[in-house]
DNA sequence: TTTTCATTATCAATTTCGCCAATCTTGGTC
DNA sequence: GACCAAGATTGGCGAAATTGATAATGAAAA
């Protein structure tokens, strides 16, 4: 017998009825069909599954144990299908979203990641800021960003939803300028940047000297510096410039970093438009994304 | 027009074909159907949704943005209708498990949370082992368990998913305890404890002088002492016994402590029996527990 | 035990609905 | 302007689901 690769959801909708009105007359009703047909249904999904459901013992209809695994599964794949007729069917979106995020993932992760999103609601109007966190933040909590993309550290924005994560490394343009003897020239964003406190922190407790050469506010600067041999910087692994060298932490003696997490946060009340953005992004990060 | 709160997931089949073919006719080979059913499928498919999702041009068939948006989610349910018929019909699994937890998450959560698989799966066999998290990764690593539940540390441990996280409270059974003047006085597992530690270390920060009045291996011996006044313990807030008080740290000065987390780690070659328990403790555990 | 009641299973008739095959329409190419 | 390739349409057929009625089942009541 061949095994087909979906299922009728309704078949699944009527075995979820039968067992949230503990009957097949009850499940009937609420399915506006008749209890025979019902009845049938329960049998073709059983079939279907190869598997006894519901245990139609006295007076009462149970699921059995593989009913109850069949169960939660089903009720799953019936609100995905809700879900997508609700948003097939939602009025188009429009409106402005101010979204704030750091200007490496802006940069990089951002563009491909929106593209469909503003192509599908050609009336949505996004304003993306980019900043350093920890301004995002501040900026955030005055009120002046919907979303916003943060990178999160241990000790502060545990809250958000985690929607990236990925490797830190160390980076240069010229190999020469780790071993010169002096302390570690290191390029990088102005004070508040994440990253910066990362590495300086990282290099502290390894008790490795350093000083800053470089400070600018634009990724650009920073890695025309780099490129030009300034100093070494750090990067989330998958944005560093194909004309820049990851350095090997094990061989330079560098301390190692640990992973960076991207969280995203959001306005306690949110317009429509906003909120369509904010699950889009969860959801694309969660599948095109690395796993955590 | 009424409609409909499922999809016929053949129609979404077809347009995931459609797409990734380029064209009606391939598809329709793919489809094992003509070309003009997979016509009308893709009709039927864009009156239901009451949304245009392939623009039909000039010698080349593509996704509409909305389609695109539409793609996605299909191709979701797609996957978790095949998932559900794979689980169905897969044989009856059998054999034995050896799955490592610590004592509380154990003794709170893991008996709800195995109840079914284990009802589903008569003749599936769970060896639990109770440990304290390190001992569990020794044991793991050792190559003694099959899946193991770890409370997650910064500094340790970070490999493993994610299944719960859970807010970490100060306890006792007689407040008195707090303010003798005297160091705090704890209760907690021997050594290797990961809450031992996460309590110390959060009272050296602050300064504050601590002394162990009781150490014991077992959970419901540390809750006695507790209940007895002995001292304060760590606890996970909804482990918290009801005759014992949850602290509030604002009041009594006690330092702020992070939230526990744990985590599942695997063995890299794993019986398909003890994989299906994990992917099941993971899905349930991310729909049962608490949001990230 | 027998009766009764409520429930699910089964069956035949009917209708609905999707598929096929052939044909029409469209738009790009030579 | 004819040709070609690809999708849209149409009418008839056939499979499959629903219905409505009836049979079987099993638990409680008489």
């Amino acid at each position: 017998m061949a095994v087909p690769s979906t299922v009728d959801p309704e078949l699944l909708r009527a075995f979820v009825a039968v067992v949230e009105c503990g009957g097949f007359s009850q499940a009937a009703g609420r399915l506006l069909r008749g209890q025979s047909a019902v009845s049938l249904q329960i049998k073709r999904l059983e079939e279907c599954l190869g598997v006894r459901l519901l245990e139609r013992s006295s007076r009462r209809v149970q699921p059995t144990p593989e009913g109850e695994l069949i169960l939660g599964r089903a009720r799953r794949i019936l609100s995905l299908h809700e879900e997508l007729i609700a948003r097939a069917r939602e009025p188009e979106l429009s409106g402005v979203v101010r979204l704030g995020a750091p200007e490496d993932f802006a940069t990089t992760r951002l563009p491909r990641l929106l593209s469909s999103f503003v192509r599908a609601h050609p009336r949505v109007a996004l304003e993306v800021t980019c900043e350093l966190t920890l301004d995002l933040l501040a900026r955030f909590d005055a009120g002046g960003l919907d979303i916003a993309l943060v990178k999160r550290e241990p000790t502060f924005g545990l809250e958000g939803t985690r929607v990236w994560r990925e490797q830190l490394v160390w980076v240069t343009g010229d190999k020469a300028v780790v071993d010169t003897g002096g302390p570690l020239p290191l390029v990088c964003s102005p004070i508040p940047c994440v990253y910066r406190g990362r590495a300086t922190a990282a290099l502290d407790a390894q008790g490795r000297p350093w000083r800053v050469v470089y400070s600018c506010g634009s990724l650009a600067g920073s890695h025309a510096a780099v490129r030009a041999g300034l100093g070494v910087t750090v990067l989330p692994k998958d944005m560093v410039p194909v004309d820049l060298t990851i350095l090997d932490e094990a061989v330079l003696g560098l301390p190692l970093l640990k992973d960076t997490e991207i969280a995203l946060v959001s306005a306690p009340t949110l317009a429509l438009t906003a909120e369509r953005l904010r699950d889009f992004i969860i959801r694309e990060l969660e599948h095109g994304g690395p796993r955590t």
